[in-house]
DNA sequence: CTATATTTAGAAAATAATTCTATTCTTAAA
DNA sequence: TTTAAGAATAGAATTATTTTCTAAATATAG
């Protein structure tokens, strides 16, 4: 994959507003709208832009007790880790999800309301799967970052 | 703050593609265009909606390298936290940064092109800083989900 | 109930996205 | 270099969408 200077510009534009007009983007790179146009019309078609979303505030919508919950899994056979994988992407309070290296084998994002909201997430869905080991669960202090942008 | 089953209903569809026009979202909810349009500048105002963005596809700007670092401070006098903090936000590389309970102080999501890259960032930029007592590397072996999404 | 404020619908106006045509700029081969 | 082919760009025309406006319906408080 191939991106200029210019999409490389353009690119760290949408990725901090995507609401701003066609115009707006093609007077921060002084080029015409058409030209704006075709080079997010061909990242979207060659999968560099992924989508379009709308990020809300934590506080404001009760959800803003983040915590970080580690994971071990009793058995790693492909079957039992394919299953888990699956059941986590059903998991609504789940908003990220990796498979790590080092002690534990994945590490979970959870947004909820309060501790109360996790304790019922964490004792009668996450621990209630199958082939849970152990769980240790880190609580987000304060966000002190966050960010949709990857730097280009 | 007050949101009813329609503004839930609106923040759903607005979290998962927010490119889509008035009139869809309008058809899905089965009301007009201006209810719709006089929701969605009420929850702007408001500050539910806290903005509009575009997510790239990491594989293909090569930033696919994903790490966890947990970060251990030495001292956790009040000014050197603030300039921990201060810092980080600088780091553009990190794209996540909470403050956690637990035996780290700091867990950081970062995201870069490889593992050489990794190095360049762990010695040359975040254990660079004043008053980092110890870091702990998670490498991402999967992203078994990623949403910017919460559930109403 | 009644008055007031809020929400909604439909139409009109303003703005923006998309397409079209022609021109300019690159690139690669002669 | 020069030239031909393809890609990118500009400006205008068209189409679509957002935004505003007016009036009606609905909800809310006294």
């Amino acid at each position: 994959m191939q991106l200029d200077e210019i999409d490389k510009k353009l690119l760290m534009l949408l990725q901090t507003d995507s609401k701003r007009t066609i115009k707006a983007y093609a007077n921060d790179l002084e080029l015409s709208n058409t030209a704006v146009y075709e080079r997010i019309r061909r990242l979207e078609n060659k999968g560099v832009i992924a989508k379009y979303v709308t990020l809300l505030n934590k506080g404001l919508i009760d959800k803003a007790f983040v915590v970080f919950c580690h994971v071990k899994l009793v058995q790693h056979i492909k079957e039992y880790v394919r299953q888990f994988e699956r059941e986590v992407l059903q998991l609504e309070e789940v908003v990220e999800c990796y498979h790590i290296s080092g002690d534990y084998d994945y590490l979970l994002k959870i947004c909820v309301k309060d501790m109360e909201a996790y304790r019922e997430f964490l004792v009668g869905k996450l621990t209630a799967l199958k082939n849970i080991g152990s769980t240790q669960s880190s609580f987000a202090i304060q966000e002190v970052k966050y960010s949709t942008a990857i730097q280009l």
